[in-house]
DNA sequence: CACTCATTCCTTTTT
DNA sequence: GGAATGAGTG
């Protein structure tokens, strides 16, 4: 992006870096000295001043390779790298900056580390688990632990592990804290899983955190190393992160974690950037305290608020002000327009979905068209609390032909075959691979099903082997019958083709990592299987398939470029740019160079090239960036059309003009998240971030019913709605225009009383009203009793059809009954 | 062993 | 309303 005005890269002193920012940007920039928190509102010009301070730095002496700079998203990381160079020129200058996300650097400190710091079952050729894989794992693990998947969804007890890891609790720490009887098979499952993963040479996202931090705090020589290389820290976005990254943050930076004491007489150069106000992935394990704070952490730090707004007009900007005031769990930062009042923020009660819809598409066209000049259809977004909301939307867009894109499409590297593809792939670096083996091992159908590869699999686990291995003598293992033998020697030799059996060399083996790629999606046969299933020649055949083929083909692509791009030096390496040779650059980041490490006996670890094929170990390489690419990596505002995103993926982003959506009771403050002040006030962030995005104008929408779940339900307006203040936004209510004259006929501009107060008022009268009907003695509280489970509290109730109660039993724990069937009694 | 039909279960998801 | 499992049949 080159939003940064003229500013002239063949300048030569630092100060031109200061060209055209504001007093408070200026000193966010110049502080580069000990710890500095920058509060970055939005639209404040935070992706400038950082992108200057890395420039500012470099200017003034500081070697670019003693600069690292941490992100959350590859796409932060590659904008903000691309935004340093045209600042400091494509010269020498920048050599050896690392920029990176957290999870890029954890996985290669740990590739390069893993040996020298002991951690067991952990190679430098490690695969890297995503949430297929993990879900595969953890449902393996529950069943080999006999218990059931209905008392212990994998996906509810995989989130329960991933909590822990970003507590760095592991397994043992984790089981320590177990009260509850679930609570502790949870740990037994934690134990097993973790187990799997060591067996199989493996680590998920969790633990690329985990492990990095616990190497940083328990082996000195790679902690010394690291704070050796690195001597100015930044990071962005830092009120996402978790205690995990929190750590690891501050043993990088040398404060050792320790609050005040332990920090005292060091001033460790750590400048992290980031707004409490747009903290929205708590839910995910990010600790809103670690920014909040800092200045306890580092006494004496610098802070700087950047609360000047370039982006939004006066209108917007105080309403989202207006909105965030009403957060308790905060520090106030005072939000100013600097591009006049502009139009006020349009509010829009509905009638339903559909005429929500109807109506966003009518607005968006008009703002296209109103705009001096004329907007392009990629000024305009959409954007939902749940992606469930974007189908009617879709659909009216689709109906009145306004392009747009959903940010949310499945990524590249996420589709079923590319999937497919990488899982060979995987196999071929990874022996001990089991998942990625189970996930390939029939695709396509090849005669090894369910029944061979569980016996295989249980034979590999009496043996204390890889399935790999067992795969290879399948005609050793009781019961397999001899054509699931015949098939998986016929497998095994396909493998053996590409790997040279596992030398990596001889005359048969590829030559280059395209071509590698391009023979295990021939000769697996899954190239064949999506030709078939398309239809050769086009007829008859599934279009998505015949993408798939496209996408296959694309993957050979995406390998030859990486292959191009690709230098081994720097791979063993660290920083993208770490190189050989150059002008002080330290060509490898290395453990045992320092007088602590010495101490401490380290010894020098040889290059992690050594020895390794150099296809094996590019491919390895490889493997490692499509495992760290993610769905928001894709979102790129760049084309001609609407873009719809969840509230979550607009972080970040800008738009001219931008719809918000469904501010309903449930909806917008969602219902799962109303727990607690603390996930109410990340509903109002979720919602102030919103708000921020739009620049020109801001479209806010209510429906008075809406379909949830395929039946329509009665709706109360969100009580963010009423936190708008009144001389910033328009309130219409078209909830009735088709519905008769005899309420409210013309009255959209609020004469008759806010709209959205009446709503509310009416809508909270009736729900606080007794409940009728069916079950009327069963409200929240009530004590209840149930002819198997016993005693227990109602914890909440749904009503309507299916009505469900969720009920707190005192002996057999929480459980969701349908009251129709469950023969609640109440007590007393 | 593979494919099809029914039953279940639903937030958000930077890596 | 819909995707994503699991059971059941060919």
């Amino acid at each position: 992006m080159t939003n940064d005005d003229g500013y002239d890269p063949s300048g030569g002193g630092a100060d031109d870096v200061l060209d055209g920012l504001t007093e408070a940007q200026r000193r966010a920039v110049t502080t580069t000295e000990g710890p500095l928190l920058v509060l970055a509102g939005p639209g404040s010009g935070k992706t400038r001043v950082i992108t200057r301070r890395i420039a500012y730095l470099v200017r003034c002496g500081v070697p670019a390779w003693q600069i690292l700079a941490l992100t959350f998203t590859n796409k932060a990381a590659a904008e903000m790298k691309a935004r340093v160079v045209a600042l400091l020129g494509e010269g020498p200058a920048g050599r050896g900056l690392t920029v990176s996300t957290f999870h890029a650097l954890c996985a290669r400190l740990l590739r390069r580390f893993a040996p020298v710091a002991n951690l067991p079952g952990l190679s430098t050729s490690y695969s890297i688990y995503d949430d297929s894989d993990q879900l595969a794992l953890i449902k393996a693990t529950i069943a080999a632990l006999n218990l059931s998947t209905t008392n212990f969804p994998p996906r509810s007890v995989l989130s329960r592990i991933s909590s822990a890891k970003n507590d760095l609790l592991d397994a043992k720490a984790f089981e320590a804290s177990a009260g509850d009887f679930a609570s502790r098979v949870i740990s037994k499952i934690y134990a097993g899983y973790e187990a799997a993963l060591r067996k199989a040479d493996a680590v998920d996202f969790d633990d690329l955190l985990l492990l990095t931090g616990r190497m940083l705090r328990d082996c000195a020589p790679v902690r010394e190393a690291c704070r050796e290389r690195w001597s100015y820290l930044l990071i962005d976005e830092y009120q996402d992160t978790n205690r995990a990254q929190f750590v690891i943050a501050s043993l990088l930076a040398g404060s050792g974690g320790a609050p005040t004491e332990g920090a005292a007489g060091t001033k460790p150069n750590i400048c992290v950037v980031g707004d409490p106000d747009q903290s929205i992935y708590g839910w995910r394990g990010a600790d809103i305290t670690n920014i909040l704070d800092f200045e306890k952490q580092y006494p004496g730090a610098a802070v700087v608020a950047l609360g000047d707004n370039f982006r939004s007009t006066e209108h917007i900007l105080l309403s989202a002000d207006a909105l965030i005031r009403h957060n308790k769990l905060r520090k106030h930062k005072p939000l100013v327009s600097f591009r006049g009042a502009g139009e006020k923020v349009e509010v829009v009660l509905l009638r339903d979905e559909h005429q929500e819809a109807a109506l966003v598409a009518d607005w968006l066209k008009a703002a296209k068209e109103d705009g001096a000049p004329p907007l392009a259809w990629k000024d305009l977004a959409v954007f939902y609390r749940t992606n469930a909301l974007s189908r009617v939307i879709e659909e009216r867009l689709r109906g009145e032909g306004v392009p747009y894109r959903i940010a949310r499409g499945t990524a590249f590297y996420d589709r079923e075959e590319v999937r497919n593809a990488l899982g060979y792939l995987r196999v071929v670096a990874n022996a001990a691979d089991d998942v990625s083996l189970a996930r390939i091992v029939n695709v396509p159908a090849r005669g090894i099903g369910d029944t061979s590869w569980d016996k295989i699999e249980a034979a590999a686990r009496r043996e204390g082997t890889t399935v790999l291995v067992m795969l290879r003598q399948a005609g050793t293992v009781p019961d397999v019958s001899s054509r699931a033998a015949n098939a998986a020697a016929k497998f095994v030799a396909t493998l053996d083709g590409w790997t040279g059996a596992g030398s990596f060399m001889g005359a048969d083996t590829p030559a280059s990592l395209s071509e590698l790629v391009e023979r295990v999606i021939r000769e697996s046969g899954l190239e064949g299987m999506y030709k078939t299933a398309a239809g050769v020649g086009g007829t008859g055949g599934d279009a998505a398939d015949a993408s798939r083929v496209d996408n296959l083909a694309e993957l050979v692509s995406s390998a030859a470029e990486f292959e191009a791009a690709y230098v081994p030096e720097e791979d063993a390496g660290l920083g993208p740019e770490g190189g050989a040779g150059g002008t002080g650059v330290p060509p490898v980041l290395r453990v045992g160079s320092s007088a602590e490490a010495a101490d401490t006996g380290g010894t020098p670890v040889p290059p992690v090239g050594r020895g390794v094929p150099p296809l094996l170990a590019m491919l390895r390489a490889y493997l490692e960036r499509v495992s760290l690419v993610a769905d928001a990596d894709a979102v790129d505002p760049a084309q001609g059309a609407v873009t719809l995103m969840t509230l979550h993926a607009a972080k970040g982003l800008e738009f001219r003009a931008a719809a918000l959506i469904g501010l309903e009771e449930g909806c917008l403050p969602h219902s799962r998240a109303q727990q607690n002040d603390r996930e109410l006030e990340e509903e109002r962030r979720l919602c102030f971030v919103g708000i921020t995005r739009a620049m020109d104008r801001l479209l806010i929408t209510s429906s008075k019913y809406r379909t949830i779940r395929g039946i329509s339900e009665r709706t109360i307006p969100s009580r963010f709605l009423d936190e708008l203040p009144r001389e910033h936004v328009r309130v219409s209510d078209q909830s009735d225009a088709f519905e008769g004259l005899d309420e409210s006929w013309g009255g959209d501009s609020g004469m008759t009383g806010d709209p959205v107060a009446k709503l509310r008022a009416r809508a909270s009268g009736m729900s606080e009203a007794k409940p009728t009907g069916p079950f009327a003695d069963l409200v929240v509280g009530a004590t209840v009793r149930h002819p198997q489970f016993g005693m227990g509290t109602i914890r909440s109730i749904t009503r309507g059809m299916n009505a469900r109660a969720t009920v707190k039993f005192r002996d057999v724990g929480e459980k969701t009954l349908l009251l129709e069937y469950a023969r609640l009694v109440k007590v007393g």
